[in-house]
DNA sequence: CTGTTAGCGCATTCAT
DNA sequence: ATGAATGCGCTAACAG
């Protein structure tokens, strides 16, 4: 392996020299840089990271660290990567997987510090897992969950956004719109708290909503989703509205729809949230919550850099606005 | 920061002995280790992974380097993460994004370094930058493009998952299938390769094959398939069958043809490429040819630990065998 | 503007 | 079974 003093002995320089030249810290005169250059060339040299890192103590790499590379997190990740590179450092991203002890893992110390910062999506940590995360390495949290005080966190307008996708469909004449995916009682994850704008929507339109309509999921993938609407169909349920907690339920939703020749959206409305971008090719095409995965990005990316910055501030809690998405899956 | 030897010190012991109850290389007996232990606990240890790695050369980390976070690579990825856990390394995610100087940026063997071995999807980048790429680190290429021989390889056999698809349609009485998103010519490029599956299923089944169905698309993003499709009809196009190199183009031409009222599979045939798990939601759902993501992961993995552990055999070109999977977008 | 000195924290090598 | 010495390759701090 070349090293930076093979390139100083090369170019009869000190390896400082070399340095200087590769990371432009200091003022290097033009024919010493161009004999360095050369030198570089010459020999093939590329510097080790490793103990750049090892030295200088940074990276210049910012993880973002999710729970599977699907869907949602593939569209947040897509966007946060180029406003990380913009600053010149490197997005990677790691999976915790959905076992425990991975996400444990992921997030020890060790790991962290192999990073100048870390976005961390909170799906599938439970707020016990998180008050055990101990590290002085920056960390903004992505999520639906609630999370410790000390931690920075980016979250959804979860309530409101499940608030108008259910005004919505009473607004055209559903009366007995389903939420999909949701819970009942008042934890504060993501399925309650769209059940909560659920019944908010229902208060404020006089309607009254049943409990019976809630029907939680446990996986949230659209095969899970297809198979609980498809059964309570089957069993005699009459709805005529569907809020799905996601996009995926959603497309679960309109397949169990389709398969009983149930017509989209003048026998049931459907309604999803996250605005993935398969819900504009769908017949109909969906309805959905925009959840602002920009701005989301931009929120995460913009705490991190503060506290990369060393701003020791009290944690900020961002909520993102969201917006309703009009297509074919409601009516006009 | 607490370091070895603040272990070391508190524990009564040298670092050597802290590093050996670490990881194991040596054996130590119970009663150090314990006093080790404790005082881990006690500290609140943790081994700062950049020195770990500047020492030893290994990172246990491998990267797996793909255009962008969506779609079929997201898919991949997801099955590649848990063969890389089961061997104890990690796994994480680079996006060499649109940009082809991006591209060669994470390749640069600084780069590479970083990594004790690296899965390059090579979409995207040509022949010429795939031959600038010089390193010792293990890689292994994953996509359809033509490689330099240099290269261990892994790809799908796109001919053969071409052919079965237009095959399918043409022993359902489809005359005049389109190819959207195929190429013509003998590059050897995915695009090429499909149309050249097109065409060889026309031969064998004895039906021409019409130039005037080749039609190229230049992002294979669902928006311009359909924009592409949509103008073609509107032109006056008549097909009865549609092959559409991705389930992404293919889920444009579905909206397309659903925007004008033309019935699938009755009036015109879809097969998509990849199998993608919105696929099966699709109303009609969506005949499509299985890339065997499964085996294209074990396969790159192979090939990684293999060269890995040192071997220098001649480089292996892997080529996945595909099958059709019939589903309600084609004729029963 | 450039060189010298001195480690970053760990694991390999050789010694005991 | 454990320890001492050494240096992986680089850059911060201080000289000159």
């Amino acid at each position: 392996m070349v090293t930076m003093s093979d390139v100083a002995r090369e170019a009869g320089v000190s390896t400082m020299t070399v340095s200087n030249v590769l990371n432009g810290h200091r003022r290097v005169v033009a024919p010493t840089r161009d004999r360095v250059m050369t030198a570089i060339e010459k020999l093939g040299y590329e510097v080790n990271l490793t103990a750049r890192h090892l030295r200088s103590g940074r990276t210049d790499t910012i993880a973002l660290i999710v729970p599977s590379f699907h869907d949602y997190f593939s569209e947040v990740a897509d966007r946060i990567a180029p406003i990380v590179e913009a600053s010149g450092r490197h997005l990677v991203l790691e999976r915790t997987g959905a076992r425990p002890e991975s996400e444990i893992e992921s997030l020890s110390v060790a790991r962290l510090q192999m990073y100048d910062g870390v976005v961390l999506s909170v799906a599938g940590l439970d707020r016990d897992q998180l008050e055990t995360v101990r590290t002085r390495a920056p960390i903004v949290l992505l999520g639906e969950r609630e999370v410790p005080a000390r931690f920075d966190h980016v979250r959804l307008a979860n309530e409101e956004g499940a608030r108008l996708a259910t005004a919505h469909m009473l607004a055209r004449g559903a009366r007995r719109v389903l939420v999909l995916g949701g819970a009942p009682g008042d934890a504060s994850g993501m399925a309650s708290l769209r059940r909560a704008g659920w019944e908010a929507a229902h208060r404020a339109a006089g309607v009254p909503a049943d409990g019976a309509l809630v029907v939680p999921v446990t996986t949230y993938s659209a095969r899970e989703s297809r198979e609980v609407l498809g059964g309570l169909l089957e069993a005699g349920l009459r709805v005529d509205g569907v809020f799905a907690v996601t996009d995926t339920v959603a497309l679960g939703a309109m397949a169990a729809l389709a398969d009983r020749g149930i017509g989209v959206p003048d026998d049931v409305q459907v309604v999803g949230f996250d605005d993935l971008d398969v819900g504009k090719y769908l017949s109909p095409s969906l309805t959905t919550i925009d959840p602002n995965h920009d701005e989301v990005a931009r929120s995460a990316i913009r705490l991190l850099e503060r506290r990369m910055a060393g701003d020791d501030d009290p944690p900020e809690r961002v909520v993102v606005p969201v917006r309703l998405v009009a297509r074919g899956s409601t009516r006009p």
